[in-house]
DNA sequence: AACTGTTTAGCAAAGT
DNA sequence: ACTTTGCTAAACAGTT
């Protein structure tokens, strides 16, 4: 999964219509933000303090996804997503009520974050947010500043069995990459294999990875609150030692290859038994399973399909194998039949 | 009460 | 002109 950064002339327009709204709040324009749209080496990156208290040139879903792919986990509560953007952007921190908002709206309503329930006996406020794994796609030429197309999904109750069976496949062979990543730090070629796009490959400069990379590195130990363990998350210790993609935590920690297909039960990170999910004689990796129907990164044919009826899952917790429904999740529009949803791009 | 999450609505700018 | 995308506001419900 790769992002990008580039510069606002690609078209994202930024602090538009502020005015317009509500022209009585004395809010910095874009114009004001930046004067002269920075060239792609000029850009700026969103390191601290960057942009002083101008608006920086990102969108909401943009700095949700730099705050999320920066941490450790790859994943964050809300608090955390605020403490990043704030700690990074003085801008936000003023009239927090409003970006705030806006950022609970751009999660909800963007099929690219996906919630990831907290430990039951984890208690704290709200889920865990992250990158749903194809949506590295997303953006314009990888671009984080607009994304290319949005994801529509259709309901695909009727889907043709070999379909899901491809998308368990496709979300199994994306396990495999990931696992490859994070166990050797080298990305396969092609990236995690969601490079559907050739800027898959290429890490850009402005790639988040790269400047998170770079400001990891920094002198006088930059420590973002969002690269401290995550209470209440899936912490990870894993066979490959340092912590995991604790969102994916099954998917590396426990058999969850081998579920495919093989026995019922595995034993999660935590010992939990982890039952893969299965539907219709349709057997699916025990992965965090988006709230939202999961968008795709524009691959030809079958990119994912997950468990409708199952809106929201924890990874490993007992909950969410014995108990389809959680506090957090709305009832099933079509009651508990099982169907599976197959994400499109939709430009 | 405060926070979190969902949803609807309207607007503006960019893209097609 | 129409569509898409992003921003903002607001209402509401659920959780801590």
């Amino acid at each position: 999964m790769f992002f990008h950064f580039r510069g606002p002339q690609s078209g994202l327009r930024v602090a538009q219509n502020q005015s317009a709204v509500d022209p009585t709040k004395a809010r910095p324009s874009a114009e004001h933000a930046c004067p002269r749209p920075p060239s792609a080496h000029t850009m700026p990156r969103p390191g601290r303090n960057t942009y002083s208290d101008q608006k920086p040139p990102y969108s909401y879903i943009s700095l949700t996804a730099m705050a999320i792919q920066s941490s450790q986990e790859k994943m964050l509560p809300l608090s955390e997503i605020y403490k990043f953007i704030m700690d990074r952007f003085p801008y936000y921190r003023e009239n927090t009520q409003r970006w705030q908002n806006s950022l609970r709206h751009n999660l909800s309503f963007n099929d690219c974050f996906i919630k990831i329930p907290r430990r039951p006996d984890q208690p704290g406020k709200g889920s865990f947010w992250a990158l749903h794994p194809s949506c590295g796609d997303m953006f314009e030429n990888g671009s984080f500043l607009r994304r290319r197309k949005r994801f529509k999904v259709l309901r695909a109750d009727a889907l043709a069995p070999s379909k899901a069976s491809e998308a368990a496949h496709y979300l199994q062979q994306q396990a495999k990459l990931r696992l490859s990543a994070l166990q050797g730090a080298h990305l396969p070629p092609g990236g995690y294999g969601l490079g559907s796009s050739p800027t898959s490959t290429f890490k850009h400069p402005f790639a988040i990875e790269s400047i998170i990379a770079r400001e990891y590195k920094m002198p006088g130990g930059l420590a973002f609150s969002t690269m401290q363990p995550v209470p209440g998350a899936y912490p990870l210790s894993g066979p490959l030692g340092g912590p995991l993609g604790a969102g994916w935590a099954p998917m590396y920690s426990s058999g969850m290859m081998d579920t495919l297909g093989g026995s019922e039960y595995s034993m999660g990170a935590y010992g939990m038994p982890l039952k893969p999910l299965c539907h219709g004689g349709q057997t699916l990796p025990a992965i965090p399973v988006p709230i939202k129907p999961s968008p795709t990164s524009g691959l030809s044919g079958p990119i994912t399909a997950i468990l409708h009826n199952s809106s929201s899952l924890s990874p490993t917790s007992p909950q969410s194998v014995s108990s389809q429904s959680s506090p957090s999740a709305p009832s099933d529009p079509l009651g508990s039949q099982p169907s599976i949803l197959l994400s499109v791009a939709v430009h």
